[in-house]
DNA sequence: ATATATAACTAACAGTCGTTACTTGAAATT
DNA sequence: AATTTCAAGTAACGACTGTTAGTTATATAT
């Protein structure tokens, strides 16, 4: 029981600066030797804390997926255009990576290295959330909003490779913050998309 | 002499299985021995080809390098509006990338793995490519072309992702190929930044 | 004071890693 | 026919991999 709960803390201590880890040598390329390093512990101590380096992986890209799905969810749920859909959606997407810059990267670069049946179960959420998207965009090519000369898949994939990319060179330290980012970033893909912007 | 031309040949037959390899598994997850058993020869047999794994790599991403830099020193060549360059910038980056989808995916995901003092080299070349296309942009707003009203780091930065991420959705046998790929998303994203579109 | 839980330790395992040294058989060149 | 080149082979190296088993010191709760 409290067990359960100080673990936690600690556990997240070890999760988090994987996180940083796998960003930077990618999942691979890290060791869990070098992870305990980083900890100022022996590598075999971590096994008191997670029960395998898979285990973390798994953790850090499940849980990112459940924050983009609460964040569409919300965004379905409101009775607007499309373009405004869009436009919260992108939004929404930014700041849930804003909220953990290094998961989003893991998250993003990292989840292949997930085994099965992780991997399948991942890669269907994913193509769920990609397809939700890419229905906001149909909606809109249907009310007039958008071009409809523009190819669907590419429209929303080229969407996703400037969302996901993000993570990568942001830098929370700068002279834009994650919201003017979001709204700046929609803008630019939304009015690329309108019809006479 | 003819020693070095009929090398080439396997030694091409060696790294082009190796970016396939290295595409799909990622470079520090992809062994040797994966390697060798794809060509059905022995892992050490490799070695009469290649110096090591990483010459490999540094092939690939190298290679891929320059290609970018002939493409687009011919676009800067030409003496013709901000708008026009982009999108010539924009084709003809996807051109290159449409030529080797494979060596493009290593050549983007990949290059981190690279040791220095390579990869220094790799990313200024990299730093220098990006800077000729946010010169670009900076040329359009200063002209009127574009929009003054986007951050100059997030255009090019999105525009960036856009483009990298292609290889790895990119169906080379799907009903768009990949000048009309290239059209349409120099269209998506210029239009995107021009003012009254 | 005693019991419990937490977080670390040491030692070691079986397996894999990139790579080297050396050898062999076939093909091409002289 | 003799020599060289090419592409492969076998065997093995030292280092590193994720992980386990079992132990110990410290802090907390009873």
């Amino acid at each position: 029981m409290s067990e359960a709960i100080s673990n936690l803390s600690r556990k997240e201590q070890v999760i988090r600066k994987a996180a940083e880890l796998f960003k930077e040598k990618g999942y691979a390329a890290a060791s869990m030797r070098d992870l305990a390093h980083l900890l100022g512990i022996e590598a075999a101590s971590l096994y008191s804390h997670i029960k395998s380096k898979e285990e973390i992986l798994r953790s850090l890209c499940f849980d990112m997926a459940a924050e983009f799905q609460k964040s569409l969810a919300e965004v379905e749920s409101k009775n607007v255009t499309a373009s405004e859909k869009l436009r919260n959606g992108i939004i929404g997407h930014i700041q849930v990576m804003a909220k953990d810059l290094t998961a989003s990267a893991v998250f993003m670069n990292e989840h292949r290295h997930l085994s099965q049946p992780y991997l399948r179960d991942f890669l269907l959420m994913r193509i769920n959330y990609i397809n939700r998207f890419k229905s906001i965009i149909e909606q809109g090519v249907k009310s007039g909003e958008f071009k409809d000369s523009i190819d669907k898949k590419l429209a929303v994939m080229t969407l996703f490779s400037s969302l996901n990319w993000m993570p990568m060179w942001y830098d929370p330290g700068s002279a834009i913050d994650p919201l003017q980012l979001g709204l700046q970033l929609a803008d630019m893909l939304v009015n690329g998309l309108k019809k006479n912007a």
